[in-house]
RNA sequence: GGGUGCAUAGCUCAGCGGUAGAGCGCCGCCCUUACAAGGCGGAUGUCGGCGGUUCGAACCCGUCUGCACCCACCA
């Protein structure tokens, strides 16, 4: 396909345009791009700028983490604020960085030991981490390489990681001051625990699903002082302290307070009331195991019940008998068994469906347990949280998403934040020989002296992301950084991560910055889904490695893509149909350049008077300044699909189908002077690869830098709505549409070929349009009215009449008959072969001149074009 | 159990009080020298059902049905 591309013969300061292919090639251009802007330092931002600053966070990806879509995504559209604003004026800082993340870090880590056949107890505490160290050193961050790749306009002077010794002085430093504040304590309550992390986590890192359980009705005690209670965890019955029932049920009444027999053990238990249990559910009478269960654990704390814990923490029962040492699951198929010898169940119902916690991490079940652990006290915190969104401080995007973050801040828990792991902030926390407590500041030493040792445990992750709009800028120093780029302006993130992070940021930001909000809106995205709109995930067979896209359709592709798809807060589905679209979108940008750039487009000098423009010009330049404001409303709020969506529309449909295709008729009017339209179409793409760079940043700038003599869009100045509007011209401009509209379909109806020129006769007087009837007459194909013309057909559009001798028209039905009939060929076949090749209507002339052409030009076509060779060779006569 | 959102063309979704839209797909014609990753033309919908408000409803209100998601102490 080459060998027809021939560059035409170049004149003039564009030569370049010339050398540009007939197609874009994202992979040679996207690269070096990204490379120059870097070197250049376009995305360094300067703390002692006078500009106003423009400041967004990213949210931390994991240090194990590879870029899924759902990165992609957001990365776009923060791209695409950071650079709007940039070239706004703004002195833009997008800061990256990586979380350490706790658990998943350390799993990936103690997967690898495993392999070698170790565990982290084999290391020692010490060498775990420098091995986490390495470990990260060899294999983290692979994401940041794809940052690039996608085009992240991020400051990488900049880049932070969790566990930095800023970041981790910051940590000390707020540690110190919540706990000085008595709004971190330890306490022993029932946790969330994982028993293959060997970690408590807390609720949200729970994952709830409806698992098939059983559930057994268990009889406790004898005869009249029985009574049977339902459980789907029969294991946890060997820690039970007491059986709950409703304080006003009569069934129970005589037994509230007598002790009954507890089956399986020498114990008994006493019968107690609370008005927590449902007498309407199952029996109306509960076990109580306040070591296992966090509602029991309530109603033993209110009835001043032991608890007892059975399990270690691997859930391995711990209470001597007959059950010991055998795992939760194995235990409880045991005690059922060895209750219903015993004539106790007296029901169960298999399956019996119910929502079980999961490991979010790891999906093991979550096993409920009585554990000492630090807290911080949220309810100070969280009311500040939540009354800087409730008075307008900060807004959330879209705003029908408050509601969750208020759901969630005014009936926030206390926050377990205590993790049994090795890889994290430790907590700064020292037990002296006498039971003292002594919590060590950053510039603390511990207490010195015998007999001292620090707490074991780490901080769980998201107690240093939520330190991250401000660690990341120095904090607790009061840098020049801080001073400039805090508080942050949006934070932009997935829906999904309300409670994880965002409101834990707008706690700890109020709380060390002096009630100074860490950002002024929240926007929130949606979730990537696949074309159908499936949930992608990593475990999912459909999730797509947006690298693959990149590849093979250029990173601009993808960006646009789910630009277009970014309605605000609704999630975003993703096809490849979609990203070829895009793709096809940004080839069409290139050529409609390209063309612009061989015709000699130019963007020197200020624009022609309106008085030497065209109705043509004024009509798109009055369209141009429009869509100028359009998008500057659509990308202010945060309404990337619908900036996405006007800019192709207007690109394609009215610049490139229309204004390009009407300028045509100008470049090759040949004599006539096209300066005019040569700088109003330099002016219209100038303009218009301006606003489509926030989302295609790589062929917007190739493009850019190319046509003119700029030094890069990064850099330039967003471009501004002139307050230039021409209703008249665009009311001529809709005419002309008409009419060309009509007459082709018309045409087409008519079976004349697009090409085919047809001699009519044109009366525009009804339409302003008299002055250019040479021009409306090449847009429709006319050819003058000679001699003996003949009108068959006159149709009146638009103000005008045309009258066309309509003699030369081709009857495509009954030509594709014919030719299935002398072809031999079935009527599908022929299609099927043609719609390569051609069509009918030109296979109607001279079959082996034709197959000759469309040899020449379509290769891929070559088994078709053989065979119809072929069918065409065995032809009789 | 509580809450939120959604039901519009074959698919995925915009539109949110005034003549039904987009992308992809589909049908027909075409290489007209920027682009076949293209051009031109075309078809397709009782805007989930039923009521109501209004001169006028895909859009507002009520209700029903179906589907998503979030939260919660489902023994």
């Amino acid at each position: 396909m080459t060998e027809n591309t021939q560059p035409p013969a170049t004149t003039g300061p564009h030569s370049a345009a010339t050398e540009l292919p007939t197609q874009y090639a994202p992979a040679e251009v996207e690269g070096p791009l990204y490379e120059r802007w870097v070197e250049r330092g376009y995305f360094e931002a300067d703390a002692a700028s006078d500009k106003p600053p423009y400041t967004i966070v990213i949210p931390p990806p994991n240090v194990t983490g590879t870029l899924h879509l759902g990165h992609a995504f957001q990365h776009t559209l923060m791209d695409a604020l950071t650079r709007r604003k940039r070239m706004q004026g703004y002195e833009a800082l997008w800061l990256p960085g990586m979380d350490h993340a706790g658990i998943a870090t350390q799993n990936k880590v103690e997967q690898q030991l495993a392999d070698e056949g170790k565990s982290r107890h084999d290391l020692g505490r010490e060498e775990f981490v420098e091995r986490v160290w390495k470990w990260k050193q060899e294999y983290g961050g692979r994401i940041l390489g794809q940052m690039r790749r996608l085009g992240d306009g991020v400051d990488w002077s900049r880049e932070r990681f969790t566990m930095d010794e800023g970041l981790s002085r910051a940590v000390l430093t707020i540690f110190k001051r919540l706990f000085d504040d008595g709004l971190i304590y330890r306490a022993e309550r029932i946790i969330n625990w994982c028993p293959r992390c060997l970690t408590a986590i807390s609720d949200i890192e729970v994952d709830y699903q409806e698992d098939a359980g059983e559930l057994v009705s268990i009889r406790y005690g004898e005869g009249d002082d029985s009574i049977v209670v339902a459980t789907t965890r029969a294991e946890t019955m060997l820690g039970d302290t007491a059986v709950a029932v409703h304080p006003e049920d009569e069934r129970y009444a005589h037994l509230i307070g007598k002790r009954i027999k507890l089956p399986l053990t020498d114990r008994t238990i006493p019968v107690v009331a609370d008005s927590h249990v449902d007498p309407e559910f199952g029996t109306g009478a509960v076990k109580v195991t306040p070591a296992h269960d966090p509602n029991d654990f309530a109603i033993g704390q209110r009835h001043d019940l032991p608890s007892l814990s059975v399990m270690d923490e691997r859930g391995v029962i711990t209470v001597h008998g007959p059950f010991e040492g055998l795992d939760r699951f194995e235990a409880r198929s045991a005690i059922v068994a060895a209750l219903r010898e015993q004539g106790r169940i007296v029901a169960e119902k298999r399956p019996y469906l119910h929502s079980v916690g999961h490991c979010s991490r790891c999906k093991t079940t979550v096993e409920p347990r009585l554990s000492m652990q630090w807290w911080v006290k949220v309810e100070p915190l969280a009311k500040a949280a939540g009354d800087a969104v409730r008075d307008g401080r900060v807004a959330i995007h879209p705003p029908e998403l408050a509601k969750r973050y208020f759901d969630w801040v005014d009936n926030m828990h206390d926050w377990c934040i205590s993790r049994q792991l090795w890889w994290g902030h430790r907590i700064p926390v020292w037990y002296g020989p006498d039971g003292e407590t002594v919590c060590v500041g950053p510039d603390e030493q511990p207490p010195a002296g015998e007999g001292w040792t620090q707490d074991q445990d780490v901080l769980d992750t998201w107690f240093s992301s939520g330190l991250w709009p401000f660690s990341t800028l120095g904090w607790p120093e009061n840098t020049k950084d801080l001073e400039k780029f805090y508080p942050t302006d949006v934070l932009l993130t997935g829906h999904d991560i309300i409670f994880f992070w965002v409101a834990r940021m707008m706690m700890f930001g109020l709380y060390a910055m002096d009630g100074k909000e860490p950002f002024h809106t929240i926007a929130l995205t949606g979730l990537v889904r696949d074309e159908h709109g499936k949930k992608m995930s990593k475990s999912n067979p459909n999730s797509v490695d947006p690298l693959d896209w990149m590849d093979a359709y250029g990173a601009d592709a993808v960006r646009f893509t789910l630009a277009r798809g970014a309605n605000p807060g609704a999630d975003v589905p993703i096809g490849e149909d979609w990203v070829q679209a895009s793709r096809n979108f940004a080839n069409k940008i290139w050529n409609a350049t390209r063309f612009a750039l061989i015709n000699g487009a130019t963007v020197e000098g200020p624009l022609p008077d309106a008085a030497e423009l065209s109705a043509t010009d004024r009509w798109i330049l009055s369209r141009l300044n429009t869509v100028v404001a359009e998008a500057d409303a659509a990308y202010d709020g945060y309404e990337f699909a619908k900036a996405s969506d006007l800019l192709f529309h207007f690109a394609w449909d009215e610049v490139f189908d229309w204004y390009v295709e009407l300028s045509k008729t100008v470049f090759a009017a040949g004599g006539r002077p096209a300066e005019v339209s040569q700088r109003v179409l330099g002016e219209v793409l100038d303009v218009t690869l301006k606003l489509l760079h926030p989302v295609m940043p790589f062929v917007t700038e190739e493009l850019w830098t190319t046509l003119t003599d700029g030094e890069s869009l990064v850099i330039t100045t967003w471009p501004q709505d002139s307050g230039y509007r021409d209703e008249a011209a665009e009311a001529e401009l809709a005419t002309v549409r008409k009419l060309v509209t009509e007459v082709r379909r018309f045409r087409a109806d008519q079976g004349l070929q697009p090409g085919q020129r047809v001699p009519a006769t044109l009366d525009l007087s009804g339409t302003g349009l008299a002055a250019h009837e040479e021009a409306v007459r090449q847009l429709l194909r006319l050819t003058p009215a000679g001699d003996g013309f003949a009108a068959t057909a006159s149709l009146p559009v638009a103000g005008a009449v045309v009258a066309l001798d309509l003699s030369g028209a081709i009857d495509f039905a009954a030509e594709r008959k014919r030719l299935t009939k002398d072809l031999g060929l079935a009527e599908k076949e022929l299609k099927q072969a043609t719609a390569k090749l051609g069509n009918e209507g030109f296979l109607a002339k001279a079959p082996a001149e034709v197959v000759e052409k469309i040899k020449a030009r379509k290769a891929t076509a070559e088994a078709d074009i053989d065979r119809l060779t072929t069918q065409l060779a065995n032809l009789p006569g």
